[in-house]
DNA sequence: CGCATTTGACCCGCGC
DNA sequence: GCGCGGGTCAAATGCG
């Protein structure tokens, strides 16, 4: 069982990307039992997105749940990895650094944000080889690949999968070195949906889920949480 | 029977 | 160039 707060989370992504999708869409419904929000603000820093802490003017709407620590970034995954392996005990700001492993995806996340170039170069990439469908999207002339941006947030719950409103299919599942964990890798269901998740459980407490979205959903969440996500709310508002 | 999950194989990037 | 590790595919299997 998961932490039970009800609070539905819509969140916002307006970094222009590859993909035409309504201003309306790509919204971030978070988990049910996700209590708190990133402090506003960070959207307007392109290197790091990275929290572990409460918003001040959040911490006391949270309910007393047994949540503990909500993670967001955008970091890739093994910057990560090394943050969720250093130790998560702290509510700190998480810092993360730029690697030339990782460049790809900051790669991304700064083109997307500052004049996006990437459209065309992607789409006509042509690829013939094994894995084709989502590997297609991941080069550019060779060097540079693309991925989508990505948020990841610990969470503490019993259920690998939290409810997020949209509906995943499994197509994945990886044992990560030096974890007893594995790490499960979902797809969004929707049509023409491209967002991925990665669920995993960090070594160091099992209870607690970091999960991990790619991508923006181009459609609603279409399910019973249409009703919460009209609810008003001043978290609903909320953009990277 | 249709859809979701499992799971081994494969691909790719990176470090040495 | 090779090995390793992460990410994905897809056939097999499970399940309602």
């Amino acid at each position: 069982m998961s932490t039970t707060s009800q609070t539905m989370l819509n969140h916002g992504l307006l970094e222009d990307q590859d993909d035409p999708v309504p201003s309306h869409m790509g919204f971030f419904p978070f988990p049910s039992n996700l209590t708190s929000l990133p402090p506003l603000g960070c959207h307007q820093s392109r290197s790091l997105k990275a929290f572990s802490t409460i918003p001040p003017s959040l911490a006391s709407d949270a309910p007393s749940s047994n949540f503990s620590e909500t993670l967001f970034s955008s970091a890739p995954t093994k910057q990560r990895e090394d943050i969720t392996s250093a130790g998560c005990r702290g509510s700190q700001l998480l810092s993360l650094n730029r690697s030339s492993a990782n460049l790809w995806a900051w790669g991304d996340v700064g083109e997307s944000l500052t004049g996006k170039r990437v459209g065309g170069d992607l789409d006509h990439h042509h690829h013939h080889h094994l894995g084709v469908s989502s590997m297609k999207m991941k080069k550019i002339k060779g060097r540079r690949k693309v991925r989508e941006p990505r948020f990841c947030f610990k969470t503490m719950s019993d259920v690998d999968v939290l409810d997020d409103g949209y509906k995943w299919r499994k197509y994945g599942q990886k044992v990560v070195k030096n974890t007893q964990h594995p790490r499960s890798y979902y797809r969004c269901t929707q049509d023409n949906c491209r967002v991925k998740k990665r669920v995993e459980r960090l070594a160091e407490d099992p209870r607690m889920v970091i999960t991990t979205y790619e991508g923006r959903h181009a459609h609603s969440p279409s399910q019973d949480m249409e009703d919460q996500s009209q609810t008003p709310s001043h978290l609903n508002n909320f953009f990277w």
